[in-house]
DNA sequence: TTGTAAGCGTTATCAT
DNA sequence: ATGATAACGCTTACAA
């Protein structure tokens, strides 16, 4: 059996209050030397407070969840560890869940983390519209919550997010600047807000060109290298595109192997641009021109902004960050020779 | 305030005794009718049990610590997810903490563990003798555990690595085989007893083949793609190797682009080897040839380990479990032309 | 400045 | 088959 609180009250001869004052740094009512005799018995004894009990008072558990769609994809690691470095700082620590994107096991991640008492819940929120959970979430168990990355379109919901449109904006005004008409677009999964976004970019950009935009040149991707491999196949095969603007690096990835499947080349018979600038696409010859998005600076911010409401309560009003994304050109963007 | 067992007990015109009964499914003293009874109101108000106060009783917590070195390094997301997956699987969720490979951040991670009452640990040890911290785990505390990866020269404890010596001995030969024998070894942290275990196998290797390995040719990474890049540049420099076994892909990768910058071609002009087949190094050109090691599997093999101790109690006895490595044969390894 | 005692939401023990 | 009650280890009124 470890050692209790009622053990450290024993053996100074004091009540148990007394040495939780001393636990919990309360400056009133307690003289110096029953301090330093507690606090002494403490180390003596290498005590350490039973977290669980004092949760059961306090309803308090110095823990947030995290729920991402996947680990494994590299953009969420950085996430992963701006949430946990600023958690860390203020002495909470952060349960991950992964849901793989799925409905059904994001749901069960929300039950878990609510079953976990979980302080807060920092939240890669992947679809268009709040779930029954979430509602329930803003609205019953008053858990508070932040949504990050993927987003939801309102306001009334705390949220870290990049402006999309203006970055899907400059991907494809950038291509368009450089002679292409014929450019491809591999969206993410169709319910993800950042997704719609980056296309209204796309369509905006194309509008005020007065180039028109070819619907069969927009194919759905799941933000995975398969499916920017599978959507370039499609798009190098039947439409003979000359540029290609994947919604993410790692379906950049998947064109890059298409194209060298195909015996196309980069940058000289098409250009490619994609979006996050993951560290590891350094690798890729030639190198990506993308749009850069720091996934560890939502991370803190995100974070920043749950710990800001667990430590002032629920009058902090919610709001939605947009981050301002910025291009980084590099070589797979060249201008179309005639 | 939320609904309690009270509540249920209340609302259903028996004891707390009884509902807490038919929440842990006690099959007898229980009637049929009271159970439906019961189960009928707890649907209704949609009671969950406080698994805190649960908790302070059980002295379980259905929660598993995962202490990982850096979620950013590539090796470890798929080794989280292993974990994860089959944590799920049997009801416990995983708490992560990243040391950064750091001492006093590893035995703080140590402390929040225990702090968070985890059921047991799945620890990425990353050090050649047992701290005081793990002395403690496996003494006094009684906290199961379960090493992974880096390993502990210690058959004492419960632990999941590959066959590390095999691997290192694998990589060598092959490139001896090509004909190479000024071949630059990049090992991990000197501490680090995978790396120890890597480079008694590339010794081993040189030792059966007669020819001397020269001690200028190892030099010490960091298991990071600047630590291999900065030792690329020392050994094609100063060394004139004509192959590079990094001991992971990541340094590997560093490799390559020490020798892009020097215009050494892969695999004309050096031969290059790494080690833990990462998804993306599908990317590099020419592919790299590598060790196969399937973090995830580690991950799974290591939680089903520590989910058996925890189910059968502390007559489990310790074991450790070596995984056969595998060497995949791709393009960046090639004979050497006299 | 210090202590007594209630209470947090469960499970476990022992009656009935 | 069911219930009363202690206990888990702590915090927090309230009292002294």
């Amino acid at each position: 059996m470890s050692v209790t609180i009622k053990d450290i009250a024993k053996k100074a001869n004091v009540s148990i209050t007394t040495v939780s004052r001393v636990l919990n740094h309360k400056t009133e009512g307690i003289g110096q030397a029953t301090r330093k005799k507690v606090l002494d018995i403490i180390e003596e004894l290498d005590y350490r407070p039973n977290t669980i009990a004092r949760s059961m008072i306090t309803k308090q558990t110095n823990t947030i969840g995290l729920i991402i769609p996947d680990i494994r994809n590299p953009f969420f690691p950085e996430l992963v560890r701006g949430v946990e470095d600023i958690a860390n700082q203020s002495k909470y620590s952060v349960f991950l869940c992964n849901t793989d994107g799925d409905v059904d096991r994001e749901s069960e991640s929300l039950r878990l983390m609510k079953e976990k008492n979980v302080d807060g819940i920092v939240f890669t929120y992947a679809y268009a519209s709040p779930s029954k959970q979430l509602e329930e979430l803003a609205g019953n168990s008053k858990v508070p919550f932040v949504l990050l990355d993927r987003g939801l379109d309102d306001q009334k919901f705390s949220g870290v997010y990049i402006d999309n449109e203006k970055a899907g904006h400059m991907a494809t005004k950038h291509l368009l600047e450089l002679s292409h008409t014929k450019i491809g677009c591999i969206t993410g999964p169709r319910d993800i807000p950042n997704s719609k976004d980056r296309l209204k970019g796309y369509l905006k950009a194309f509008a005020e060109s007065g180039i028109p935009a070819g619907e069969n040149l927009i194919i759905e991707g799941d933000y995975q290298m398969e499916g920017g491999y599978l959507a370039a196949k499609t798009l190098l095969g039947k439409e003979n595109v000359t540029a290609i603007f994947a919604f993410n690096d790692l379906m950049a990835f998947g064109v890059y192997q298409a194209a060298a499947d195909l015996g196309i080349r980069i940058p000289e018979d098409l250009s490619v641009v994609g979006f996050d600038n993951l560290k590891y696409n350094q690798l890729l010859k030639p190198k990506l021109t993308t749009i850069e998005q720091s996934a560890y600076k939502m991370g803190e911010i995100a974070t920043e902004m749950l710990l800001k409401q667990l430590k002032e309560g629920s009058n902090v009003e919610n709001k939605t960050i947009y981050l301002e994304p910025s291009m980084i050109v590099r070589e797979s963007t060249k201008k179309l020779e005639k």
